[in-house]
DNA sequence: CTCTGTGCAAACGGTTTGCAGCTCA
DNA sequence: TGAGCTGCAAACCGTTTGCACAGAG
């Protein structure tokens, strides 16, 4: 945890930027939340908590600032609101989600499994790869047993 | 043209929806940049050009309600607009996007090329994939010539 | 006549911005 | 003192909604 912050403050530090309270603040509920996909609305409610002093706009511009210099990676479901999620240690890839369209749970996917496909891209299509996003849209296994559990009612 | 327009008018009506001439209007605007990905906004313009009197609500109105058929597909490519995307006759699956960094473009990938991926996926996650969004970033084909030519400047 | 669909304008909600004040070198 | 950063409130902008009216069956 420490440690992880201390990388942080030097990434910033190298882009003359600064570890202020409120962004260590902000960046403490992402380390704290890791697996959830927090919006930008969540993080500032988390952070409130703690800093009560804190606005909002601090919260998005913290958020940004993260954003670009790739410590955290925004992403969008779909339902209109952006969501931050902390980029793992040396993960040279993005991860992978699984959103479950019944209880609307998000789960991840460290592993890769896109080396094969991003080879044929980018022999067949001439495209340099950079990112990738790739979300599955179903049914988590919770819900699969709870559908399971209706149908012998 | 006029068949898929036919087709398209039998979902609806099997579906007890009309195909008004505003929503015929925005479903030939939609056949005719199959290319490209048109925001809300883009479409209210290029329906506006043959009707003028239609309005922006009514074009939201009909893009959800063809999103709803599954004859276009809602993307977002997390520039804060939703996008809409005509269903390619007969697709089984969603198809993928290459989103070139450097000048926006937006290439599509009819293949499928995930269907190993989702085989482990659903057996290694227990998950049931109804639907995916496959988005790559990257480098298009002529923006790699150009920093090719910028480079020998 | 009824029910669906439409246009308009207002409301909404997430995000951004202008600005005055604060902090810390 | 000055540059970076913050909090607040207002502005923004894509999207949705309420409502009165139009049009087809």
């Amino acid at each position: 945890m420490e440690n992880r912050i201390e990388r942080i403050k030097k990434q910033l530090h190298s882009s003359s930027y600064k570890l202020t309270p409120q962004r260590e603040a902000t960046v403490r509920v992402l380390l704290e939340h890791e697996e959830d996909h927090l919006s930008a609305e969540d993080v500032y409610l988390l952070v409130k908590e703690k800093s009560p002093e804190i606005g909002l706009a601090t919260v998005y511009r913290t958020l940004e600032l993260l954003t670009e210099l790739k410590i955290v990676d925004k992403i969008n479901f779909g339902d209109g609101v952006s969501r931050y999620d902390l980029r793992k240690e040396g993960a040279a890839h993005f991860h992978h989600h699984l959103v479950c369209i019944d209880c609307g749970s998000v789960a991840e996917i460290e592993e890769d499994l896109l080396e094969d496909v991003e080879a044929i891209v980018e022999s067949g299509w001439n495209f340099k790869i950079k990112d990738h996003r790739l979300t599955f849209h179903g049914i988590c296994e919770k819900c699969q047993q709870e559908d399971r559990a209706d149908e012998n009612e």
